[in-house]
DNA sequence: AAGTATAATTGTACCGGTACAATTATACAA
DNA sequence: TTGTATAATTGTACCGGTACAATTATACTT
């Protein structure tokens, strides 16, 4: 692990354990510099990535100081991780109803870069947090990249699966949002009625290289889902 | 502008302008640095900032390659800056319901963290995106931060006006989202039934030494409006 | 008390450099 | 042709430094 992630996760995890708020001010940067020995372009860049992060803020003249949001139940909506790392001890489950080798349709093929004719693994899956419905999610994978998937590994992660036993890296995703009425099989899988609200969200996973990977389409249960996204900038 | 904004703002634009498509290569790291006549570091903040945005992305050994989503009519969910700058050559349009002052409820005050005694301004607006029904919103202001409002600013941008004329910096914001039915007041303004489905977004703007300034609930056209979420890492 | 100039604090922009890991191109062998 | 070792390319991590702008604290006035 890079030095600079490091020190990022240890900040993030000592305001975790001092359960600092909104506000509360960190040390200040030629401090930290000395606690990590390391130097102030090291600190910078850790302070960055949990800025991005949304846990602190910085104010220059004044200090770094904690930034939390105080809604507890919001799923963040950047977790390129898939939702695992997500939910602070609420626990997630999945009924595997599909795992099978196909063709892609078009609609697929062009969203992952592919041909028709190439081979994807099609994964179709319930998920529940804390026995609750989530969602119910269609996902293709590029068989070229994720040569192998089964039950047990669909049943935990995937994404734990293809960066830990792969070895491959996730590096970006587009997510695709809209509001839509459910269809009378999402509304089955979810317990609820046809024509009932929902969130869909398609997204398209890219690996370090840009090619993507995977391509999902997510029905979220309207009453169990609910979403952050802290965001920064105006970056210009 | 900072250099490196300037440098990043002057690579968008070429890209656009010669309509580059995702994966089309760009100068490498030390032509820029050349070209730009920076150091090597402030190249590097400017190409961080267009990875950020969503722009291009780097991949150590190869180069550094447009990144684009393939959607229009899909905005982004980061637009801290209100929608203005957001949609290529589409239009935007308020009727405005209300602009006033008042005391905001228990829960407005908790999210700007104000007392139920201090002013806020009260702002109603229905959006239009060429022409068509887009969100229905209710905005608070702390008058503290922005002391004056009126019906000409209000049509307009606020956020524009807010970092324009007061010259007051926009630094982070939380944005909660959830899907739900329609209300009768947002039907009616919305041209849409009860119990329709929506998008609801609750935004708390923060400047940049994290004082909130305004709360902002948006309900959501379900048809018109469909959004996008570039999202990068996983950080760490 | 209340304002106002001045100084100290503190993060950010920018420079220039070394080392290195991941990718890609090249040359060579089977 | 196909694979394999080797070299060139290219972005990233990390160091250490200077200058500066925004904030906050201090001292001074009125």
């Amino acid at each position: 692990m890079l030095k600079y992630q490091q020190i990022a996760a240890e900040i993030e995890q000592y305001i975790n354990q001092h359960d600092l708020k909104q506000g509360d001010k960190l040390p200040v940067l030629e401090q930290l510099m000395s606690q990590y020995a390391v130097s102030k372009s090291t600190i910078t860049k850790a302070l960055e990535l949990l800025e991005r992060k949304g846990i602190i803020f910085q104010l220059r003249g004044s200090g770094i100081f904690v930034r939390r949001h105080n809604r507890p139940g919001y799923m963040s909506l950047f977790s390129t991780q898939g939702f695992k790392s997500n939910l602070g001890g609420r626990i997630l489950t999945s009924d595997v109803l599909d795992v099978s080798v196909t063709k892609p349709d078009e609609t697929i093929a062009a969203n992952l870069g592919i041909d028709v004719t190439d081979d994807v693994y099609r994964v179709e899956r319930v998920r529940y947090v804390d026995g609750e419905v989530f969602c119910y999610e269609k996902s293709y994978y590029v068989k070229a990249i994720v040569p192998y998937l089964n039950r047990e590994i669909v049943a935990d992660s995937i994404f734990d699966y293809v960066q830990g036993a792969l070895g491959v890296t996730i590096g970006f995703s587009d997510m695709y949002m809209q509001v839509g009425r459910l269809d009378e099989t999402e509304a089955q899988y979810l317990g609820l009625k046809k024509d009932d609200p929902t969130l869909r969200i398609e997204t398209i996973f890219h690996l370090t290289n840009g090619k993507p990977f995977d391509y999902s389409r997510i029905t979220y249960h309207y009453e169990h889902s609910q979403f952050v996204v802290q965001a920064n900038g105006p970056y210009m």
